[in-house]
DNA sequence: AATAAAAATGGTTACGTATTCATTTTGTTG
DNA sequence: CAACAAAATGAATACGTAACCATTTTTATT
């Protein structure tokens, strides 16, 4: 590999001087600069990040630990993240993680030094967070959020998941299933809160045969798709916790010659881009704001890594129904 | 930071004996093991990887530049890439590379010294081959190809917009319009090639009112369909080059309030995990099989990276044609 | 022309690790 | 218990760069 005290024999300088013609070319006199560029031209020579990383202790590469992109959501939020860290000179190191892989992820990211961290991906009750913070490295979280209050860009989870009951509630739905995830996720956790409190609100009792927990993933919800159109008694609404599953779900039911919403309706909550697609028009609650979470949240890293801004960053967007064309009133005849 | 030297003082150890605890602890005894493990825990001791990578001269990193993920294709081969990359203990740099920032991105990976590159987004003519083949870095692309001919996993592209028109003129299209891209990308050229070729084949004159270039942006998109909304004598059926293109278009389309297929028949090439969603349809061009590009450059790239493979790479995948319920045979009453 | 100030350049070192080679310790065998 | 092999450990070095401080060269001022 050939390194700049190659280029400095081949110019004549010294290294020194070959480090200052790239990184502050304006203390190098004019002649001095055209020497050692053209050596850099003739060897081929490319510097080492890793080198310069380790003498300078930053790497411009932040972490982004995202949720999977089979999510639409990370969809929207990654390209959002990666966009704005790209055009601050950043790299990123990208992770779709699941459950699994969280750990290595993690290791990945603590070895390599990133100059700040963003993620998705964060429990309730997570090691990670008191590492990072204990580690000093700069970051936040989007979507999901630490049990410490911490350190996040989230939307009104509790009142979204209000707002979709009572989206339905409004329509005259009395018969209405939640399907949700895991409740070691704040996002699940307060959405379905804020479910069942819409549900009370409403004095409806909840009805555990009609409250289902899926791992996100295509396969488990279209069991639970076969499990609900078994039941004797169906729901005549679906409150997804998310656009994700609420589009798996509408996938199933209308591969399945099901009307939607004649025969179910079915609400998300997240507002990704593609729910507004004419062919989808998925009816949804989301923020109030056009920008992403992962914007808003990318932005306050930078803050944090840029400005050593270490005023605590705690941001939850309010949100509001987007009524599209999943939901309607409930057939009369409920079978 | 806490050095490997540190964790040495502590433990009443050489840094090289900390070294060996971490790499090759087999050749260390147990109770040695043991005090620097310790040691490493009180001080909260965190491996810098850059420094290894230094002395390593190989960073366990690979580069995907990737196409931007508005397009689904993007979404479902980025997934595949960065799964498999991580099961093999890589980390993946992630860049969805748009235009103006290619350059930055070619850049930043030959400066970070990654051990293997993934990119769909050459050109047809792109300098980028040669320095990567000069370097001796091992790379693959996927979906595009460099007109060198080499390292590439792609569909049969010809053959691919060839069925497309094919499957519109057997429908009894004669109106067809191509909505492509630029032509210095192999996917966008080689498509347009099969179109042209079957229209020829069908006798049908090449109209050039019908041929659109688009930027693949959804605002390009947009005012492309203005365009063809306004013709005097439209088209009965679009060809678009991608998915993408085909599924922005369907947005529209059905935004005002026209009928796919009854108004107008639309079909694509890809045929990306969104095509299927029961609420889409979108009847398409795709890979027999049912692996995704993504995963088989990634598998071949590690072939090169771990197995100094260097047999050059040469996948054509071939293609058929999924039909759905975006195409149906014209109108009889053409405007 | 003398002097001071400023500009340009170079020598040396540190960053944190793995590796090479040398040395010490332990274990084995007769 | 000697002799030697094997195992365990350590000292020194290299990786490629930026930064610090020292030195030389140039420019400006009188």
């Amino acid at each position: 590999m050939v390194s700049s005290k190659d280029v400095a024999k081949k110019a004549g300088v010294s290294q020194t001087t070959v480090s200052r013609v790239l990184n502050t070319p304006e203390l190098v006199k004019k002649p001095t600069v055209d020497k050692v560029m053209r050596a850099i031209e003739e060897l081929n020579y490319i510097p080492n990040a890793n080198a310069r990383s380790l003498v300078q202790n930053k790497t411009k590469t932040i972490a982004l630990l995202s949720g999977p992109i089979h999510n639409p959501f990370f969809v929207d939020t990654t390209t959002a993240i990666i966009n704005y860290a790209n055009e601050k000179g950043y790299r990123v190191h990208v992770q779709y993680v699941d459950d699994e892989r969280l750990q290595e992820a993690y290791t990945s990211i603590l070895e390599n030094k990133v100059d700040g961290v963003i993620l998705s991906c964060i429990f309730w009750e997570d090691p990670m967070f008191f590492k990072l913070k204990q580690l000093d490295i700069p970051f936040i979280t989007y979507n999901r959020k630490h049990k410490n209050n911490e350190f996040f860009v989230e939307i009104d989870n509790f009142y979204a998941g209000y707002l979709s009951a009572q989206h339905l509630l409004e329509l005259g739905h009395t018969a209405i299933s939640w399907v949700g995830g895991p409740q070691n996720r704040s996002t699940f956790k307060e959405r379905y809160a804020g479910f069942i409190k819409a549900l009370e609100d409403y004095n409806i009792a909840k009805n555990d045969d009609y409250i289902f927990t899926v791992d996100t993933s295509k396969q488990s919800i279209q069991d639970l798709f076969q499990h609900i159109t078994s039941l004797d008694k169906q729901p005549t609404g679906i409150c997804a916790a998310t656009d994700s599953i609420a589009l798996h779900l509408l996938d199933c039911f209308i591969t399945k010659n099901l009307k939607v919403p004649d025969d179910i309706s079915i609400i998300g909550i997240d507002n990704v881009d593609l729910s507004k697609h004419g062919m989808i028009q998925l009816t949804t609650v989301g923020s109030i704001l056009e920008e992403n979470l992962g914007f808003l949240a990318i932005k306050e890293l930078f803050e944090m890594i840029e400005n050593k801004k270490n005023s605590c960053v705690r941001i939850t967007k309010p949100v509001k129904v987007f009524n599209r064309r999943t939901t309607s009133a409930p057939k009369q005849t409920i079978k």
